[in-house]
DNA sequence: CTGGGGACGGGGCCC
DNA sequence: CGGGCCCCGTCCCCA
């Protein structure tokens, strides 16, 4: 029985939905591949390195009466002057970094602070909402009803039409996709898989290939999860931790085993 | 029974 | 926007 509940196998159609023409997107990985297959080793940490980039926006600061430092949230907008308002690029997972952070100024303030800077502001409704057409004559007053509203509704507008998930870009429903579709089959054995790297891995296990090594005891490895959990063994503090006895495991499963073995059984 | 290895999955992040 | 990669996790098998 393979481990991989989830994974499809084309030549058992029991239980194959019916993707239909997404299937002629099969990629197939040529034999060839897994001779230059580059050998992959741990990384060094120094590409571990978490920098984060902040673009500025400068499409509009320079239109703006008065630019607000706090405006520069991530949130998408923009002048209905400037042209036609695409939909929201709604980045992925990045933005949960910044919800919350957006500004605290209120509607009061912010029709105050547009008066102030802009005596036509009231005349000119400039900003206008890409989804609902509301027109608002500060960006941040734009800002703010998006995230409220309109992006609040349309956040999770992504649905995939193979189960009940959604997904708040587009991007993020093309990749769940592909856990349906699964487009990278193997040329050995038929199996598929929703990601190439996934099948490069699945690739290993025919060739034989390690390339993840123990700096402890220089066993090898093919998966570098499976590398990370043995490096474990070597730790005398696992990274899992009973609550009631303290003592430690490697994994998660080994704790939980652990736990219905009757260690935490609450009485 | 326990600990560890093998194989694989999904989401998120970065380029 | 897509690909590559990483991390975290799960499940199964075996010594």
């Amino acid at each position: 029985m393979p481990r991989s509940f989830l994974v499809k196998k084309h030549f058992n159609s029991s239980k194959k939905p019916n993707y239909g023409e997404l299937d002629n997107h099969t990629v197939i990985i040529s034999p060839f591949l897994y001779e230059r297959y580059p050998v992959s080793v741990i990384p060094p940490s120094d590409i571990l390195s978490t920098v984060t980039a902040y673009t500025p926006i400068t499409v509009w600061t320079s239109l703006l009466p008065s630019p607000l430092p706090t405006d520069r949230s991530p949130l998408s907008g923009y002048p209905s002057s400037l042209g036609p308002v695409s939909p929201p690029p709604q980045s992925d997972g990045s933005s949960k970094d910044h919800s919350g952070s957006e500004s605290p100024i209120s509607d009061e303030e912010e029709r105050i602070q547009s008066k102030l800077s802009d005596p036509h502001a009231i005349e000119a409704e400039k900003f206008q909402c890409s989804l609902c057409s509301k027109t608002y004559s500060t960006f941040s007053g734009l800002a703010k009803h998006k995230q409220l509203h309109c992006d609040a509704q349309s956040r999770k507008s992504f649905s995939c039409k193979y189960c009940e998930k959604e997904y708040v870009s587009l991007g993020a429903l093309k990749m769940h996709i592909r856990t349906h579709t699964l487009p990278c089959v193997c040329k050995i054995c038929g199996k598929a898989f929703s990601r190439p790297w996934l099948l490069q891995g699945h690739i290993r296990t025919h060739t034989g290939e390690k390339p993840f090594s123990c700096p402890h005891c220089n066993r090898a490895f093919a998966d570098r999860s499976n590398l990370r959990a043995h490096l474990q063994t070597h730790s005398d503090v696992k990274k899992y931790q009973c609550k009631s006895c303290s003592k430690t495991f490697s994994r998660m499963s080994l704790l939980h085993k652990h736990e219905e073995s009757g260690c935490c059984v609450a009485h």
